[in-house]
DNA sequence: TTAAAAACATACCGATAAGAATGTTTTTTG
DNA sequence: CAAAAAACATTCTTATCGGTATGTTTTTAA
């Protein structure tokens, strides 16, 4: 097998354990003994591949978080196919979150999570967990500016606050659920985000 | 000196100095050793007054968090001199947040940070920020139905619904504006939730 | 006034952390 | 095929953690 991608591999293990530990139980409460462990790999071989803690969470944040945001959260909202505006939201904002799983729901978003884990203290994390918010809120007014144009979003609407409140407002609620254990917080947020959103219109 | 009072004394010394540290580098990462530090006080001292690290942690949920959330955003919403419910509701999810210090902006609300720190993982700590956040919508429902009454709220509004996309767009702006240098996304949200507001008229 | 109890301080313990150093095996390359 | 380099494993170091045990001093109560 090629060095190279058997040296890719064994990082997108370390990377995958690393994500699923800073998810489950945050990244200070993560350690590296903790996160070879699942991977019958040895210190050393975390140490040759990734060269400190900080080093592994930019790579979690990179490849994984940012990913998880983008295909989820952010590529909807492009709209390739041209589809009413509206209903696209919904589906995002509302359809989305039907279909988490109950350790999804438990856990919250890891973005999120790390975002108030260490979004002030960690100025390289910070950073990158910046764009990728900015990233989420430009797609969003580009999507909201095209339904202006198309007639199906009312003109006096402030694209970039309701952007922003509707990502708050997603995020915020699914903080809130982790402290609950059922589902009536996401229940009562749906009804409110699709009131929101229709009157967008 | 009175020997009880001298002992809530040392403890709320010692539950101030975990609070700021809690709010500003997070729990997970905060030490015994750097809570009595700034204190004066020794190792023996802390663990003469709680037991052990969970447990100052309840005591500082319990008595500065909640406090905190309730003195700035609940009781305002009681509304005793029965004002009308729109300005309050702007005055609490608007004033109260231009009002903030930089310090208070960069480091997101309290109880939002720990609920995602370990809102999942430590049970104890779940439960009593669970029954922060529902004290909260609790107060809001109230005002929203009174609100109602006075026919200055919609009847078609849902208000637990409304109560908890309020909660959730706040506290997650204060999250992600940790990862922000200025205020813009405060700005943002401020336009935004403003016309939410005006809209459940 | 004296004993006991509360309020502390000091010293210590086992566990574990991040990371460096060094050894070994596998793969690549000349 | 040999040497070098990459991919690992093992061992070790230093630091710090949460918590305990054992002091000492101050306060309270008999």
């Amino acid at each position: 097998m090629n060095q190279k991608i058997k040296s890719k591999e064994t990082q997108n293990l370390i990377i995958n354990s690393a994500f699923e530990l800073f998810y489950k139980h945050g990244y200070n409460k993560t350690s590296i003994p903790e996160i070879i462990k699942g991977t019958g790999l040895s210190k050393g071989a975390f140490y040759h591949h990734f060269n400190s803690k900080k080093n592994i969470g930019e790579k979690v944040i990179d490849l994984t978080v940012r990913k998880r945001v983008y295909e989820r959260m952010v590529a909807p909202l492009k709209n390739p196919d041209d589809a009413p505006v509206i209903p696209l939201l919904c589906d995002v904002f509302i359809k989305r979150i039907e279909g988490y799983s109950d350790l999804e729901k438990d856990l919250g978003c890891p973005a999120n999570n790390l975002i108030n884990e260490v979004g002030y203290s960690e100025n390289s994390f910070r950073e990158m967990l910046r764009d990728i918010i900015d990233h989420w809120q430009e797609i969003m007014v580009n999507l909201l500016e095209q339904g202006k144009i198309k007639g199906e979003i009312r003109k006096n609407v402030d694209t970039s606050a309701t952007a922003i409140f509707l990502i708050s407002a997603f995020e915020g609620v699914r903080g809130i659920r982790k402290v609950y254990n059922n589902d009536k917080i996401l229940d009562e947020y749906l009804i409110a985000v699709k009131s929101y959103i229709e009157q967008l219109a």
